[in-house]
RNA sequence: GGGCGAUUAGCUCAGCUGGAAGAGCGUCACGUUUACACCGUGAAUGUCGGCAGUUCGAACCUGUCAUCGCCCA
């Protein structure tokens, strides 16, 4: 007999194990099956795990799960990938508590120490993961800076370096002095907030006159190299071509015309600092500008500047310019203003545009196939509205810049010979062997410093895991990917990405469909942060409820197209949930429910039809719900389903089953009780791993003993065209809920057991004879006979579908009440008929509207006159 | 500034190609029946954000306004 309630935490760790141990999640190749791929959006191995993987996590192993029931070759890859920045900062942290610096150590030591960590402390999320039920093959995890993983990186390069894709260029770009590395802008977080605006004054060359320029950021004027103007601004117009002098710098710099100067903002003259600005830097292109830079890589200000501002932090020489401006009068005014001000996402510190070598990828050339195969079909965004985030990011897509001045990741394959001269090749000896066919000598190279951007080999993910640039089997078996689960905000980091280098070295596009989910918020709609304090832990939920509980809600909530808002109690109600199917196990257990194939074509008892009739809807409608990622819609059938039919009624009924004493009747209903109960849990198995394989052993009794776990199981298939007519049951069902309201409205006792009567119809008549005892326990009603005309004191009446029926409640309710139930009914039906009428009556209803849907209101109208007339009477017998 | 989305019961949300307003939670009332109180039965609650339009017919389509959220600049 099993336990009073499920307690998951005994249980889930065991199952795991063993799935994992046996080899359960492992993909087989097989050529000769349909495949199914998803490569997980790799974690960072620093990474923890939140909401967010909870729910893109689940719903990959939603779709795992199902298909490898329906027999298909599955493969779910996981791994991680080693987040450059991230992981620096973690191990940096880490060292210090040791009392190490980073700057103390060599580029090797570091890089010995991060490795070390990963083995210790790295890939706890990977646990995590095992702890949600997820069944990726672990025997092929993967981690971005593998030996494969890297080869594929290598050849990635080496190749975009040879078709013109990747170089090496002088440009601005987002520098975070606190990291001392370049981060692509998508990094960068714009921030609104508040600050002033500068008016300073620029006296012009050989006049009294001045120009004033406003910025919010005077410091950077050390290394203006112009002062820009609108060339339609009157105001402006006879100054362009002359010369300013810089002040502080005393230097001269051109007034020059160019329409980035907005004459309605600010002064309408702006200083112009190349080296420190991007839109700057494209004024001074088009105006052959010289370029300052002004800054160390710590955002100290260097030589460039006048002595007494040299090594001063860019913050501490703003306030001291400041005030020199303001001592030799030029500093015109201060006016408050909020402006958007770059912060870098991982440390948080102020960017600075600033002026590097960098490597580049070539993207703009990269993107027209990865546009082309969305606009094809050839890849499909659900729910398709995010195409139009994909291609609005595309077609204005930046070229990609690839170098971060860090040491963990991936060393750029580029050497340089002692004239600077580049040789890019995918190992040393080649570099060499290019290096000796350019100097005509063996030379000695140096590897360029510079790790590649962690999203780089990020983009390779859907191949360089299969194995990629081998030939392999893995690719050929499993690439393209079906689908890619992944939340909104990666759509630009990655799967864009993705798209641009699978199809640039695989001619295919990596998946065929990218599932776009939403974002797990609060219970407010706010987005969880841990500087709010409102982060909802994935762990503790699942250490509270179990991880199908909450595996469940999320599914249940993952409806296209909206955020999920979560609450605990959402979560407390799925484990409700699992407790109401282990009570219904129990439940076969008390009554001895034996598994046995069932043929529909042998089932005699129509209850059993019936419940068979409604599995078979469900599955379908969960089945189709779940392929076209409704998520939602799968858990939301089952649970109704499982507890509104086969608890609520179908097992209810049964029990009248088992009292009698008809052997058949009750083998039967065994049979089909348990062959019910299984297909519940092989269809709730992908949603609720555990709890449905541990039953699948621990209710063997019940539901069979199977040669596979319910991992394995198939996906059960629907009795094709069989049409039963389950209308008898219906109707049972629906005039036992209306008895038990009428009773409730009417305040019968529980405990009453009330006769009734019923008008003389052969499908009453009938109803009446077979479920005489349903109604019994049921509803609490004995029928009696058909009610003959002068048999009205003490009659309620009820209208089923199938006739008039009537409770005997004399001397147990008050009429009075009655009355006023049955007027309140009439009220609603007359309303009815009032607006059914009106729309009869409408001749462009009539010629309109298609006929079924005129004859379907004409059906209405007729029902509901016969039940007016109905309750009227009724009313009159009373009052009578 | 450009784009996307939301607004439906007290709360969280479903609602397919326009054709009788739904679920869960919560609330209230009642609990006969040993699967289940992590339960059962029943009930109440809606100008489907406002306005205008298209249509025989709008929660759904179009326009517009309002409020809120997100992304990009």
């Amino acid at each position: 007999m099993l336990d009073k309630y499920y307690k998951p935490e005994l249980v889930e760790q065991e199952i795991y194990k063993d799935w994992e141990e046996k080899g359960d999640f492992n993909a087989k190749i097989n050529p000769n099956s349909e495949s199914f791929t998803i490569v997980i959006p790799p974690p960072n191995v620093t990474g923890n795990l939140h909401m967010g993987h909870a729910l893109n996590n689940t719903l990959q192993d939603i779709l795992i799960r199902y298909h490898r029931m329906q027999g298909k070759d599955v493969l779910w890859q996981p791994g991680t990938d080693h987040a450059g920045i991230a992981t620096e900062m973690v191990v940096e942290r880490e060292l210090k508590k040791e009392g190490i610096k980073k700057d103390n150590l060599s580029r090797e030591e570091f890089i010995e120490k991060v490795w070390k960590w990963k083995e210790t402390s790295g890939n706890q999320i990977i646990n995590q993961l095992k702890r949600l039920g997820c069944s990726c093959d672990w025997s092929r995890e993967r981690f971005t800076l593998d030996e494969g993983l890297s080869k594929a990186v290598k050849h990635v390069f080496v190749n975009l370096y040879e078709d013109g894709l990747i170089y090496k260029d002088k440009r601005l770009s987002n520098w975070d002095p606190k990291l001392k590395t370049t981060i692509s802008d998508l990094e960068v977080i714009q921030k609104e907030s508040k600050g002033n605006l500068w008016y300073i004054d620029y006296p012009i060359e050989d006049s009294k006159e001045v120009i004033t320029v406003a910025t919010t950021r005077p410091e950077t004027m050390l290394g203006d190299t112009a002062v820009a103007v609108h060339p339609e601004d009157e105001r402006y117009k006879h100054l362009v071509g002359l010369n300013a002098i810089l002040p502080i710098v005393e230097k001269k710099i051109k007034i020059i015309a160019d329409d980035y100067a907005k004459p309605d903002q600010g002064s309408g003259a702006v200083k112009i600092t190349p080296a420190h600005d991007f839109n700057d830097f494209e004024v001074g292109k088009r105006h052959s500008l010289e370029v300052i830079n002004i800054f160390n890589d710590d955002a100290t200000l260097n030589e460039n500047v006048p002595d007494k501002y040299k090594n001063l932090d860019r913050f501490k020489a703003r306030e001291n310019i400041v005030d020199e401006l303001e001592k030799i009068g030029k500093l015109n005014r201060i006016e408050e203003t909020v402006h958007t001000v770059p912060f870098g996402d991982r440390s948080n510190e102020v960017i600075e545009p600033w002026l590097t070598d960098q490597w580049f990828v070539n993207a703009k050339e990269l993107s027209k196939a990865a546009i082309q195969k969305v606009r094809d079909k050839e890849t499909t965004f659900i729910p398709s509205n995010w195409e139009k985030t994909y291609f609005e990011w595309m077609e204005n897509i930046q070229p990609w810049c690839i170098s971060r001045q860090l040491w963990w990741g991936h060393q750029i394959p580029a050497w340089y010979g002692p004239d600077g001269e580049i040789f890019v090749a995918e190992n040393i000896d080649d570099a060499t062997n290019n290096a000796e066919k350019h100097y005509g000598k063996i030379v000695d190279l140096k590897q360029e410093d510079d790790v590649l951007d962690t999203w780089f080999s990020s983009a390779l993910w859907p191949f360089s895991t299969l194995g990629w640039p081998e030939k392999t089997d893995e690719l050929r078996n499993y690439y393209p990917t079906s689908t890619l689960v992944t939340g909104f905000d990666i759509i630009f980091f990655w799967v864009a990405r993705m798209m641009m280098m699978g199809l640039y070295f695989t001619d295919e596009a990596p998946f065929k469909e990218v599932y776009v989910h939403a974002l797990v918020r609060d219970e407010k709609g706010q987005k969880m942060s841990k500087s709010k304090g409102n982060v909802i832990d994935p762990l503790v939920l699942m250490d509270k409820y179990g991880s199908d509980s909450l595996r469940m809600t999320l599914c249940s909530m993952a409806a296209q197209g909206r955020d999920i808002k979560l609450s605990e109690q959402r979560v407390e109600g799925y484990r409700n949930f699992i407790t109401k199917i282990w009570n219904a196990v129990k439940f076969c257990e008390i009554n001895n429910c034996k598994y046995k194939d069932v043929d529909i074509n042998e089932v005699e008892n129509n209850f059993n039809l019936w419940i068979i009739n409604e599995l078979d809807k469900c599955k379908k409608i969960t089945q189709s719900a779940i392929e076209d990622y409704k998520f939602n819609e799968a858990a939301n059938e089952l649970y109704r389903f499982t507890w509104n039919i086969f608890c609520d009624w179908y097992l209810e009924l049964s029990k009248n089953i088992y009292e009698k004493k008809n052997d058949e009747e009750i083998n039967e209903t065994r049979n089909v009780t348990s062959y019910v109960l299984k297909n519940i849990l092989i269809m709730l198995h992908p949603i609720m791993p555990f709890f449905t394989e541990y039953l699948w052993k621990e209710a063997h009794s019940i539901i069979g003993k199977s040669p596979v776990k319910a991992i394995h199981t198939a996906w059960p298939s629907s009795f094709v065209n069989k049409k039963l007519d389950c209308n008898q049951v219906d109707e049972l069902i629906n005039v036992i809920s209306l008895i038990r309201s009428t009773r409730s409205e009417l305040n019968v006792p529980a405990k009453a057991k009330v006769d009734i009567y019923f008008e003389s119809n052969k499908n009453l008549e009938n109803l009446f004879s077979l479920y005489s005892d349903s109604l019994n326990s049921m509803a609490r009603v004995t029928p009696v006979s058909i009610k003959k005309t002068d048999q009205n004191e003490g009659m309620v009446q009820i209208i089923s579908n199938d006739g008039l029926i009537y409770l005997s409640l004399k001397d147990i309710i008050d009429f009075k009440t009655e009355s006023e139930r049955l007027s309140k009914n009439l009220e609603k039906v007359e309303a009815e008929i009032v607006k059914i009428n009106k729309k009869l009556a409408d001749k462009s209803f009539i010629s309109n509207a298609p006929v079924e849907v005129v004859n379907e209101q004409k059906e209405r109208l007729n029902d509901y006159t016969i039940s007016k007339n109905k309750i009227e009477k009724a009313i009159e017998s009373i009052s009578s």
